[in-house]
DNA sequence: ATGCAATTGCAAATCATTTGCATTAAGAAT
DNA sequence: ATTCTTAATGCAAATGATTTGCAATTGCAT
């Protein structure tokens, strides 16, 4: 409730093994899948929660909400791209630029909106799970 | 947690005033919004929510998650259209036909992916608000 | 080593949403 | 109009994700 600039993070054993799950993970997660990896290791719940909302405020973590309605976390890495999303295997790719680019000029022309940002999920079936299943 | 096919819907007066005050709305409500408008006629928080439910259950109405991640809820009027948002009044316009249509046929050519679907929120500032403020 | 601020664990609080249950009301069949 | 079946309602309590208060601990700069 009170987005203000970064306030210094200290580096604790907790911090780490969060951080270690969330860079193996290759898809967002929960708190809750999270800290299934890391309990056995004497982190708290309420740590996992503190510590993901204190990486968010400093850029580390990018915080979205999940299908579920649960907030989903997952490393920052570079600059995030335009993503494209199988709705089979889940797996992602990126895509490079913005493929909307061109579109969003053509609609601020027409409209007269200053186009700010623009969902950047698309969803589909890739090319393995197309041969996969029917 | 059961996605099955509509359920007849009775009529009734809570029922009726709940649409209505759907109808009147220029934009998505939240159920204590609705509540707050259709209590005072004896209606209950829990008669809002399952009313909502149903009524989504039915096509009637749409719900998405709002920003502060509580379900909005809105009257679904004809075929959903893309649409613009702007940030700072929350107009929302319609635009005809779908703008990414060309550059979603580019990826899927280039990605080999099966294109289904992808989000359809632009966000940015009106003309009215551009002059308003800055 | 010392001290202050950040971090943690634990339990309890929050808040939106759902649900169990007994009662009422809608609408179809009689 | 009366009866009957089933959905809809009100109320209170349950749920589930997330946050928070507080006392104890730890990181780290001095």
């Amino acid at each position: 409730m009170n987005n203000s600039e970064p306030i210094e993070l200290k580096k604790t054993k907790g911090r780490e093994k969060i951080l270690l799950v969330l860079k193996k993970s290759q898809y967002p997660m929960t708190c809750d899948d999270i800290y299934k990896e890391v309990s056995r290791s004497g982190v708290n719940l309420s740590t996992v929660y503190r510590a993901l909302n204190a990486f968010e405020k400093n850029g580390l973590v990018k915080k979205e909400i999940g299908e579920d309605k649960k907030n989903v976390f997952s490393l920052v890495t570079e600059d995030d791209h335009h993503v494209l999303v199988c709705i089979k295997c889940h797996r992602r790719i990126e895509l490079p630029g913005c493929p909307y680019h061109d579109a969003n000029a053509k609609i601020s022309k027409a409209t007269g909106y200053q186009i700010l940002d623009h969902n950047t999920e698309i969803y589909g079936i890739c090319p393995e799970c197309q041969k996969k299943n029917k």
